[in-house]
DNA sequence: ACTTAATATGCAAATGTTTGAATTTTAATA
DNA sequence: TATTAAAATTCAAACATTTGCATATTAAGT
């Protein structure tokens, strides 16, 4: 079925009697430069004005090389945190003009290397990555082939690319630290098992805090991130039972809190623990207990990521990758789920 | 910064002394149909292979008038019900081959109309809406420009569009008999303030479900979904104290729900009300107590949106829209938030 | 009246494809 | 050795823009 035929600046020139090349002049504002006459600018504005004519971008793009658009890419959209930060980098990218395409790469490298591909066939200006482990090669593409380019949540150690992140040791130590504070003894840790450098700083972080207080280091890598739910929920199970001394959970991310919390539930073991966990949710603020957070400054990190990435499309000259590599700080949201302990004691 | 050249058809053509249309066709399997020969196209597959070299989707777009893109439209891409059917979404467009751009709109209906527009002008080859109360128009503008649009969640009532989402009625129905199966005696109902069908559906359901039982019909509306927050939970909790009798609540959204749940905590309210949701999310199930909630078929939801339109989009027929009015059953997730009641008995 | 310069506008190429129609090449037939 | 048909390939227009360069018009100065 076909669409309707769209007005095109062709339609208008022959219409109003003049040429296509005056036609395009007035509508990208450039009449007074190139000294069209206020009488024809003013007749093709009007005109253009009464039939609601609006350029075909496609075209545009084809002809400029630019598409105004972005791509943001994470691990899964469906996941609050990059829900949260795909709506922010949305709301950014609009007021500069740009629109975004958001899709989600299952933290697989096939599929991260066939979107990317994609994209860069289609033009994008530029690209935001969540990237999985093994696309370091095709970032480096991207960035051969002056596709300005912004990674962040995690980064490939050695590879000089715009990158926006936390400190995660740091952020994890001082997780450590409040727990210490608030009377608990022995913290357990669970994380995903993977070299990615953002969980790979967590876990050191939770080492070194754990060194300082003289704690037991005890903690729990579950193997897959995707999917295997059922599998992670038996592993922490398994893990509870083995340290029974434990008496404190921190946990690397958001997904891992989930699933941790349904094993309490499912066992009852409420109360039983302090709870901290990497990434707040909205949700978090009204469980019984309240639980704890370690939050990222989601509107800071995509107003960071944005900023450079826009940096690197406008500027004519090249921006050197080595100088932005940008951490951001952490803020530690404290509520019930962590401070039940000093209380009893 | 200029990009690197990408090279084109023509510089394939050139290097292996074809013309641009030779190249062309057996690019796209028309080698056999237009007779080009097996030596020709066994070389023009090679060197394609070997460059790596992929069509500018741009200019392909422009040709054809196709981008296989469609838009996927919603209130808020970071509510987690809409996060949620994006992922899907992605997920079977991308199966065919489409790619999806999501956005925001806010709920308003100049965004709406502007980001339309916007998309129009990129000839995108479908629309999925989750339309904003005064978009009507822009809708039926769509379907007179054959463009493919599906709507979901809410309708125009009159307006023959392909539209996919719940017995709203039905379902507020089926709530109330389950709290009132459960020993609640008085339902209140908080809902949000617009003409919106889903929210009258939900609201007429509650009314009605109210008078089979002879219970007191007492319901909220909040006048603005969006931001304020403050505001909605101070209506809230007037609201339960303006009607102390009320033991158990029906939150016609999970967005009502999560500030719901918010008074309560914060009001030290905990247990006083039996809670029964629209919209599930992951969380709810290990709230504690974990929160009973009506839920929308994700899955076939997603399915049945991208099923009509692909079908509009492929049919060389125009297919009639007024066939296309479908809504799907709800679950209940019956969970603790609805039990006690009927368990202190 | 004749050059000069400023002013106003248009030509045509370029972006990278697709595709109906035309052309060239090859092979078969009379 | 023409003639014809089939096979293989190419031409050129079309999609909707942008933009360097050229041209036409007008006004001013001598």
């Amino acid at each position: 079925m076909k669409k309707k035929k769209r007005t095109s600046i062709k339609d208008i020139a022959e219409k109003l009697k003049v040429s296509v090349t005056t036609v395009s002049f007035v509508l990208n504002g450039k009449a007074k430069e190139r000294r069209i006459s206020e009488e024809v600018t003013q007749k093709i504005l009007d005109y253009v004005e009464k039939i609601n004519y609006k350029p075909n971008q496609l075209a545009q793009s084809l002809r400029t090389g630019n598409s105004n658009l972005l791509v943001f890419m994470v691990e899964d959209i469906s996941n609050p945190f990059f829900a949260k930060l795909a709506r922010i980098v949305e709301d950014k990218a609009y007021q500069k003009g740009y629109k975004v395409l958001f899709c989600s790469n299952d933290n697989d490298d096939k599929k991260s290397r066939e979107l990317i591909e994609l994209f860069v066939e289609r033009q994008v200006d530029g690209f935001i990555i969540n990237p999985s482990a093994g696309i370091e090669k095709d970032i480096v593409s991207l960035i051969n082939q002056n596709i300005p380019v912004v990674i962040f949540d995690r980064y490939f150690p050695g590879l000089d690319v715009s990158y926006v992140g936390i400190d995660n040791e740091s952020a994890s130590i001082s997780g450590v630290d409040h727990l210490a504070e608030n009377g608990y003894k022995s913290i357990g840790f669970i994380t995903i098992g993977t070299t990615q450098t953002q969980m790979q700083g967590r876990l050191e972080g939770y080492k070194k805090g754990i060194k300082k207080y003289g704690m037991p280091e005890k903690f729990l890598e579950i193997p897959f991130y995707s999917s295997y739910e059922a599998k992670g929920k038996s592993l922490i199970k398994d893990f509870l039972i083995d340290n029974p001394h434990i008496d404190s959970l921190l946990f690397a991310t958001n997904y891992l809190t989930r699933i941790g919390l349904e094993v309490i539930k499912e066992n009852d073991l409420q109360g039983r623990f302090g709870l901290l966990t990497f990434d707040d949710n909205e949700l978090f603020k009204i469980s019984t207990p309240a639980i704890s957070a370690i939050c990222q400054p989601m509107e800071e990190m995509s107003a960071t990521v944005m900023d450079l990435l826009l940096k690197r499309i406008n500027y004519s000259e090249p921006v050197p990758y080595t100088t932005s590599h940008i951490e951001l700080d952490t803020t530690l949201e404290v509520r019930e789920s962590t401070l039940f302990k000093k209380a009893s004691f």
